[in-house]
DNA sequence: TCCATGTTTCAAGAATCGTTGAAATGGGTC
DNA sequence: GACCCATTTCAACGATTCTTGAAACATGGA
């Protein structure tokens, strides 16, 4: 049996794991300062400061837990956060995990619930 | 040169690890849940279904990374949540790699900044 | 001291992950 | 078609991580 709950954690779990690399969290971050327009792949890979083949290797990573869109226009490929995926993530750590600890949210500036 | 934004990234790099695993990530859920009394490592174990060596082996990993907190009292080792240490993780995703994004805060039923 | 309980450490092996460079694919221009 | 540019795929290799069971360590009680 497959609960609604296990399917969640799983997918925390794969995205705690696309964050745990300093490469794919740079990208990350590259791609929220790029905001809704997001970036070309090899735009993402000279900012970071990683090859072709491994910005692919990344993106791909990023991608593959929902985290980022990525979307073929003409020779480029455009990747874009999606934020509502790292919502979804934050609200799981907040709520799901954490069940809303008032000292958690105080740590983020956060009114308690 | 090392500057203050890699050592949080490293920092952050190293939670995201840590919560990259179903055991760890249900050993935390656990430990949240048992407050700030926190639990005995044999409790945890047995709680998540994980050996006592196994178990050993994931908290040393959750402390590792300051987020979780150990005591011994008598023969036990009791480990406990450090609820700010999640508040701030929490926060490096909200506010330094998102940029308080408002479609992120959004997501997590918070107010826009 | 001897024993029982709770926890950690260790070594070995399996599995997963990340890097590299070369080759393949997709798509535009001449 | 020939050519170029952007990206992905692939195979090989090294590095890291996880699991297991046995042994060691720490502590308290008989």
């Amino acid at each position: 049996m497959d609960t609604t709950q296990d399917t969640q954690e799983a997918h925390a779990v794969a995205a705690f794991h696309a964050l745990a690399n300093e490469t794919r969290l740079r990208m990350l971050r590259c791609l929220v300062a790029a905001g809704r327009e997001g970036m070309a792949a090899g735009d993402v890979a000279r900012a970071v400061g990683a090859s072709p083949s491994r910005a692919s290797f990344h993106l791909a990573a990023l991608a593959e837990t929902g985290l980022v869109l990525s979307e073929r226009a003409a020779r480029q490929v455009t990747y874009r956060v999606d934020f509502a995926a790292i919502g979804g993530l934050v609200a799981y750590l907040l709520h799901d995990c954490c069940g809303n600890a008032p000292e958690v949210r105080r740590c983020c500036g956060l009114p308690a619930c």
